[in-house]
DNA sequence: AATATTAGTGGAGAGTTCTCCGTTTTGTCA
DNA sequence: TGACAAAACGGAGAACTCTCCACTAATATT
């Protein structure tokens, strides 16, 4: 590893974070971004395969940030004690996330188009999500909060209805972030637990 | 209009239809088609604003008759009363058509994206599902079927879960339609359910 | 210090999508 | 039938993403 290179790759960073907010993630182009950096072309594709992986890496203080703060709430002393009260600070969290990087998220969102598309579902935020859902969703049903369940199917619908594509239409309709929690919370809370146990 | 120009727009289809059958939809690049068909690029573009909307156009006749058959059964002296049960039946059919057209519907829908994005919402497709869902939920909700939920929130919920390229993602992970029209029920359909309705 | 090694560089160029606009073709109307 | 406007054409080229590879320079070796 050379050091320079540890170089050209943060003043690649640091180019790409300005230009995306100066003119925005769409509408700056790889070979802007290389130049500003003042390297070619090639080595901004060696540090990153695509534009969604360079919005990945601008997103990594935020997103490591927030699952600290997920991990945290969940394992805190106060934290709730049912499973599914702890998705949905789960969900109301993400969404907070969501609504602050939406322009990354979508930048990054649509670079896995054509062949790429698969490989979303290998990223580490796709990964992370999927985990945190279903071992919340596992434990809602082995406690008998929930009632029977395809969890990893259920873990996937619940990235796909909070994926930032739909919650930016949502906010065009008009919709505030809280009327989307509550449609999710209806659905993957509520919908979810056992019959009985309405008040 | 011209006689002509009729007749482009019908080769251009034949063409596309005839590439993206042997090569596949992203292998196939609008030159070629262009190409194929035996007119200028200018002429493709003037009939077709871009890929998704070639794409939209091949799916027609089946995007069509899918819709018919939905009527039929839903107005259909034998369809089940419950809205609920329509809905399910609704959903049944429309995984089946899915997984039928698969490589044009992700064509499609990855045309709609960076300045087309919103788009996508705009289109035929996507305004008759989302009515579709909405009639049926309303009136779950109005007989009582369901209980209180945002309507329309929910049918882009079902939307996004029902949405192609999550189908080719769980038909990767070895998921059959059967089991994916299970974990929509669960969601869709029991976890609505009026809480007293449990057998 | 000289040399060898190899990670790293940069930009030309292939392949796309889509636009623009001068040219051609068609239908109409005198 | 001839002339005209409008509709349709087609392909050059702008803008983009991403690859390839001959070259350069930082580090390891002696």
């Amino acid at each position: 590893m050379r050091r320079d290179a540890a170089q050209n790759r943060e003043q690649i960073i640091a180019s790409a974070r300005q230009l995306f907010t100066a003119q925005g993630v769409s509408e700056t182009s790889m070979n802007q971004i290389a130049q500003a950096a003042g390297v070619g072309a090639g080595t901004l594709y060696r540090n990153f395969s695509h534009k969604g992986d360079l919005c990945l890496a601008l997103l990594r203080d935020d997103l490591g940030a927030f699952r600290k703060q997920v991990n945290g709430l969940l394992m805190a002393a106060d934290a709730p004690d049912s499973a599914l009260e702890r998705l949905e600070l789960l969900v109301d969290k993400l969404l907070k996330m969501i609504e602050i990087n939406i322009p990354l998220l979508i930048g990054m969102q649509e670079a896995y188009a054509g062949d790429r598309r698969p490989d979303i579902y290998h990223s580490p935020y796709y990964q992370w999500l999927h985990e945190s859902f279903s071992t919340l969703l596992q434990e809602a049903v082995e406690r008998g909060e929930a009632a029977e369940l395809d969890i990893c199917f259920t873990a996937d619908a619940l990235f796909a209805v909070t994926a930032p594509p739909l919650m930016v239409f949502q906010q065009q309709r008009g919709f505030e972030r809280q009327r989307i929690l509550d449609g999710v919370r209806r659905l993957f809370i509520q919908g979810l637990m056992t019959k009985g146990d309405i008040a």
